[in-house]
DNA sequence: CGCCTTCGTGACAGCGCTGTCACCGGTCGT
DNA sequence: ACGACCGGTGACAGCGCTGTCACGAAGGCG
């Protein structure tokens, strides 16, 4: 920064000035400090002047995994949420116990960051009660914290949408698939998915029949064709499969398809996410719009660093959006075997929204 | 760190030197400076030591994108790489061309990491050079960059073992299908896929047909409906086809399906990749082991910010590995209409690698 | 014309650490 | 028994910035 003092003829002082956009500087001064600066390449050492102002610069996220399409989607959204901002993305994946361990007990984002984003993070009592005492802004993504800042998907209604469309194409045995996932996250929005079905139901006057309310076990094929087998071997199976996410309403298009059941002709399925996959396979699903959820929660994480009076407890709830593609028709249709989309020269229209509800 | 010393009855410098693992403090102090700090839950503040040491604790990686499955496990495998050094994690996610204008015009990365790790990122000249005169370790992923450590997968040879084992399976005339991507990442990848296909095909004494070679123009099941439709249009076509990415293979299966045409019985597919997709769909591919990759990165990020002798030129190949599932099998294998695993209970063996090369 | 205000600027302390140096007591070698 | 040595410790400067204060010059006012 002395370079840059020198080489423009100013003082540090007015370097800092021009760096900082602080109105007091003459335009000639603030042309020639910016010109030096350009000069020397010079960018400001966020580690000089946070220690200063107390500010880092950084945002800290916290996830349960990098590998899974929401979160990668969410930090997508966050960081076009951040942009302009000045801050940066500082990312602790934390999957495993000893890694959790020892990001509890270290703490490492304190101090390194101005606010922490926890995302779809299963926390224990010990956990939530060790980040309230880290004394900095905490903005909880896709759950729920009391008296904490949270942005999430409205998970009860997109699931009872869901159903409803179900529901709405005559279908009255709708099975429900669990996805068992680790013991790391997404825990809220499953619960409340799932409460979302239930109510569709109710209101529908359907009563919930345990038996069409199956677990994926184990991740991969052999559990989705466990779950499907146990659905379709019910005296009574059902005509319609919803399945807590997309991964495992695809997997189960899949064990369906390769037994010769034709979907949705035999069987609709419907999956949660809007995951990049769904529109591939043509799978009807409630979106959520992750990139979105990453973005609000940049933006409340901005306002709680740059205004100390805003409402640490903040709640923004998004919400999901049901997309009718091919893998949900009418109960009774039955398509020709083969799926919709005929080759080379297709005869019908495009897949999409072949229904409404 | 002041009052931690008060509470411990040392000095500051003695908190400093225990915090930081140095050997000279004796037992009894370092447990009393132990027990203080974790009262206090005091870390040091890396803004304050990296202003003195000059290193800030950081490692930056430049991404194309965070919707990617592969970006998404590159970096789950730099995180867990990285665990236990106490680097933490700067991500840069840089898409459209104003960030990308903004991100190489003030560098950010500059003087906030100690080292700058580039993802499946194409240059332009300008931008490697900028790069380049940033004065920092650099390490390039799955890409290559002269002079300049890189870590990538053996793109030529993976392609290479994939269409021998269609060409081991008795295929001749094989499909290959671009995958057109945005403009910011991945061609290096994409280059070198193309030349394994073409290697393996010359090394069969099968002349490479150029009709055979397709694009998927636009991302989405259309693109990939018009892909498939004119490689089936052709008055030979192939009797499998290669896909450049797992995404595309699994477009073309479920348009293969979709317009009625069994896959493997009629048309052998094959990606590459190993998306998590893949398993899901049973998809026989070329994988690359994109978490090694992150973690190697990152371990070459960290040689080179601990030893200044280190080689910056370092190349790491990662080997791939050709992992048959069940939608590729021999030629003139007519299978049954519908796939391989039948329900509720499965009367043949699991799909996995119905043969082998 | 002298006074007060405003604007632009420079000097300087100090943010929280680390590296260096000096120092002190005890142990070892001769 | 004496100096050399070493493990353990504290004092202190200084890393690169920012915030505060003081100051001179220019402009506005009575």
């Amino acid at each position: 920064m002395a370079d840059v003092a020198k080489r423009a003829g100013v003082s540090v002082s007015t370097v800092s000035r021009t760096l900082r956009g602080l109105p007091t500087v003459s335009p000639d001064a603030r042309r020639r400090v910016e010109e030096a600066a350009r000069e020397l390449s010079f960018v400001i050492s966020r580690q000089a002047s946070g220690l200063v102002t107390g500010k880092t610069g950084a945002v800290a996220v916290l996830v349960p995994t990098l590998k899974s399409w929401f979160v990668g989607a969410a930090l997508s959204g966050l960081g076009a949420g951040l942009r302009g901002t000045g801050l940066d993305l500082l990312v602790y994946s934390v999957s495993d116990m000893a890694d959790r361990a020892a990001f509890f007990d270290r703490l490492p984002a304190r101090r390194n960051a101005d606010a922490l984003l926890v995302v779809s993070f299963d926390l224990t009592a010990d956990e939530s009660a060790r980040l309230d005492g880290l004394g900095m802004p905490i903005v909880y993504v896709s759950q729920q914290a009391p008296g904490r800042a949270s942005v999430y998907v409205d998970d009860v209604m997109g699931a009872r949408h869901g159903v409803r469309h179900l529901i709405n194409l005559g279908h009255r045995r709708i099975g429900y698939v669990h996805a068992a996932r680790g013991p790391s996250g997404f825990s809220f929005s499953s619960q409340r998915r799932f409460l979302g079905y239930r109510e569709a139901l109710a209101e529908a006057g359907v009563e919930v029949d345990r038996r069409l309310v199956v677990d994926v076990a184990a991740s991969g094929r052999r559990g989705a064709e466990e779950a499907v087998g146990g659905l379709l071997g019910l005296r009574e199976p059902p005509t319609a499969i919803f399945a807590e996410i997309d991964q495992v309403a695809i997997e189960v298009m899949g064990v369906l398809r390769g037994a010769g059941l034709d979907v949705p002709g035999r069987m609709s399925v419907l999956g949660f996410d809007d995951h990049e996959m769904a529109e591939w396979m043509q799978l009807s699903t409630v979106a959520q719009p992750a990139e979105d959820i990453g973005r609000t929660a940049g933006e409340l994480a901005r306002s709680l660093i740059d205004d100390p009076d805003a409402d640490p407890a903040l709640h923004r709830v998004l919400p999901t959006r049901l997309i009718p593609r091919a893998s949900t028709a009418p109960l009774g249709t039955t398509a020709p075997l083969g799926t919709s989309s005929p080759l080379p020269a297709p005869d019908a229209p495009d897949g999409t929204a072949r229904t409404r509800d």
